[in-house]
DNA sequence: ATGACGAACATTGTATACGCTTTTTCCCCA
DNA sequence: TGGGGAAAAAGCGTATACAATGTTCGTCAT
């Protein structure tokens, strides 16, 4: 009766191609989808944190039916662990699981820089600049939950300049799952990515040095994982088999 | 009751690592994607085959809820197409999605070598050489379905090799929806990997040439891309808006 | 004869209900 | 007072039922 429910960010209506008609509630599903996500990559919601079926249901105001189809998806994603029996919860991410996440993105990110610089056009580079601005003004301003969510955008755009969506689509999935990592391993006080170094980059594509700008992101991304403390926090729960009947 | 039921290959029951109780019959839902994995992998169900939950949920003897969860995953794996209000069908790849794809195994795969060659063992050799002699046998046995399959595991356990799990699935991934284009851009006859090539690329791993192996991966590659006929099927669903409207 | 309208059918979308496993709490006993 | 066990509660897994929508086939009018 009284419990509040929360509307998702309401989009424009109609989203698809077509004028009239505006086909589904499906897209109640990806707006409810990208609140969790936000949520999670925000670090609003901690890793470990438990989300519960009904909570989620009431909150969004729809049937376990779609939480259990959203949380799936976030499953696959990487952003959200999903036990047998005991339920969803937000992704802890496990120290290799974080170096195999730089690595991917040391590979893809730096592979896709070349292309992105000989494609790259003006108005590509006017809304990477107005995002770095966007991204500078939310660190300057202590707000570094926008800081993230825009820092992991401003890469999933540049990936999406390179024209190849399966690629692309990786890289988002690699960026939020990076955001996972800074939550766990990342220092407080100073966030992974500089603002500067995201200028930087951006001139170097300016210039259309698709080399430079590749050598560029490497340094960048070394640079954010090198600033994480990555230490296994002492280990939760021992492999008692092994220790003793070992 | 009288319909016939899959049991989509028994598991040898306990999976885990806990000797006593085994935990779920969610392992039956991993069977049941398999069992569907396999047959689009294997082209027995062909690009634009539909795939009605009723039908599904009778074969495989469980409820719609459950082939509903199993078809939104391999909607996320882009094996199959999720149409509103339509149904799934098997995904049927368009040009640029091809192109896509072969792009990415060219940047991942290949990037992927070096790493692969240093960390290789003399047991992942044999094992290697054990699942390409497979394969050339399917292949001069005439039976394509396994020879895909076989073939598509052969690059997947590569990738595995190289301690990066996250890039690993990926690959794996890429090699599943590879097998949907050579369905439908590849020509009848000579399939997609010459078995000889899988071999050559062993010997440069044996070897410890990384940078041969990234070489001569590549070439495999863009042999195997060459093959297909990428020509857009005349287009079957025209956007009248843009022809008309435009 | 052909095309359009309408009704019956087929198929997906969503919610709810029930059963089972896990967890927690409380009481009793040592 | 602390620990163990049983009962209750909570939460997830699965199935089924109902509603909405798309499709197909038949009929009627032109």
């Amino acid at each position: 009766m009284s419990q509040r429910q929360v509307d998702a960010e309401r989009k424009p209506a109609s989203g698809s191609g077509r004028p009239g008609k505006n086909g589904d509630g499906a897209e109640r599903h990806e707006a409810i989808h990208r609140s969790i996500s936000d949520a999670i990559i925000e670090h609003r919601l901690k890793p470990g944190a438990r989300l519960r079926e009904d909570a989620l249901s009431e909150v969004f105001g729809i049937s376990r039916t779609g939480i259990r189809k959203i949380l799936q998806r976030l499953a696959l994603e990487q952003l959200v662990t999903l036990t047998p029996r005991r339920g969803a919860s937000v992704t802890r991410p496990t120290a290799e699981e974080a170096k195999d996440v730089f690595d991917a993105r040391q590979m893809v990110e730096c592979g896709l820089m070349p292309e992105v610089a000989r494609r790259i056009t003006a108005a590509d580079l006017e809304r990477l600049r107005d995002m770095e601005r966007r991204e500078r003004q939310a660190l300057k301003a202590g707000e570094q939950s926008s800081a993230i969510k825009l820092s992991a955008a401003f890469h999933g755009e540049l990936a999406r300049l390179s024209g190849n969506d399966t690629l692309a689509a990786f890289v988002e999935q690699l960026c939020s799952r990076s955001s996972l990592i800074l939550a766990v391993y990342g220092n407080a006080g100073h966030l992974g990515c500089e603002s500067h170094d995201h200028d930087g980059l951006l001139r170097h594509l300016e210039g259309g040095d698709g080399e430079r700008a590749r050598a560029f992101m490497s340094r960048h991304l070394k640079a954010i994982e090198a600033s994480l403390s990555i230490h296994e926090p002492e280990d939760e729960s021992p492999d008692l088999y092994e220790i003793f009947s070992g």
